[in-house]
DNA sequence: GAATTTACGTCAGCCTTGTTGACTTTCCAA
DNA sequence: TTGGAAAGTCAACAAGGCTGACGTAAATTC
């Protein structure tokens, strides 16, 4: 069972084993958080694209569509029917570029804010459990390991959003 | 920096700021967490609902159709339309239970294996890679991090295949 | 031994969220 | 002024969730 060492070290981390239960982890885990979210938007006419639409325009105020197809990964008819929904329930407002007038920038009204927060507590409160029961150190590996996972593109998604951190 | 002991403690790392990214930390890896096996089955006739079952009738050969419903947390008649067609085309098997002959018990045929192990080695090599990027440390918060974060149901799922780790 | 419960399968229908393809409108830039 | 990018929309479809209803066989309980 003492297999692979490269340059000494010890590499038990990396038996299939070992990679299976962190696949099960992030199987499990994942579950676990988005719980919390779908349980409020359900019964809502909302559900995690919605939520997800939320979030990054929260996160990024006036953000275009464009911009958000790329984050989000899918097609401009799918997001469109997610943003229609929530444009005309006046949760989120497109307003005309000022530069590019062919371009959407997309804000949260005050009841788009309100959701959003109601949202985002929920998953906090679990993510802050969570980093609670598990400590700084943890919580390092955590972050390092999910971005070493992530597509080089998705990474900079990522990375691109973290002025201001830390 | 040194952040992190607990009592009397620098709590940054549970900053709204902090939590923000983990989150999007998760919701960006988990794409690239799918990405592989997703590229693997897309073309053929299944997708990620077989690729799940795959892997837990894997993981637990002569497993039970309601235990694989309770550790994927679908209904029936979802789990059943997966099932159906992974037993048709000849990669699932389902025997009658010898002690209890409601039951049936599942296993992978060697078409199945086979499959399940072209998922597998493409999702094990992006955790490997993502690993050993890493470092062992890292690992072991990635893991500690997940496992809080899961529902207790789920957490007991998922540590009751332990045996025989590490 | 009869009644009830459990495990599984299946039919029918619905919803969300993803997809392609085709087309229009707006408007920037060469 | 014209080509092409950005955005929006319509239509059709698929995967994979869901509920409800019903059937059958086997186990369990009364």
């Amino acid at each position: 069972m003492a297999e692979g060492n490269t340059g000494g070290e010890n590499l038990l981390f990396l038996t299939d084993e070992q990679l299976r239960k962190g696949i099960e982890a992030m199987f499990f885990a994942y579950r676990g958080f988005t719980a919390d979210p779908d349980r409020i938007l359900e019964g809502m006419d909302y559900g995690r694209a919605h939520h997800r639409a939320i979030h990054f325009i929260h996160r990024s105020p006036a953000t275009t569509v464009s911009n958000l197809l790329t984050i989000l990964g899918v097609t401009k008819q799918s997001l469109n029917r997610v943003l229609r929904t929530l444009i005309d329930d006046g949760l989120v407002e497109a307003r005309v570029g000022r530069e590019d007038k062919r371009e959407r920038n997309l804000y949260l009204t005050a009841k788009g804010q309100e959701l959003e927060r109601q949202l985002s507590d929920a998953q906090r409160a679990r993510m802050r459990a969570a980093y609670r029961a598990a400590g700084p150190v943890a919580v390092q590996g955590f972050r390092t390991v999910l971005e070493a996972m992530m597509d080089p593109e998705m990474r900079r998604q990522y990375q691109s959003l973290r002025e201001g951190e830390r």
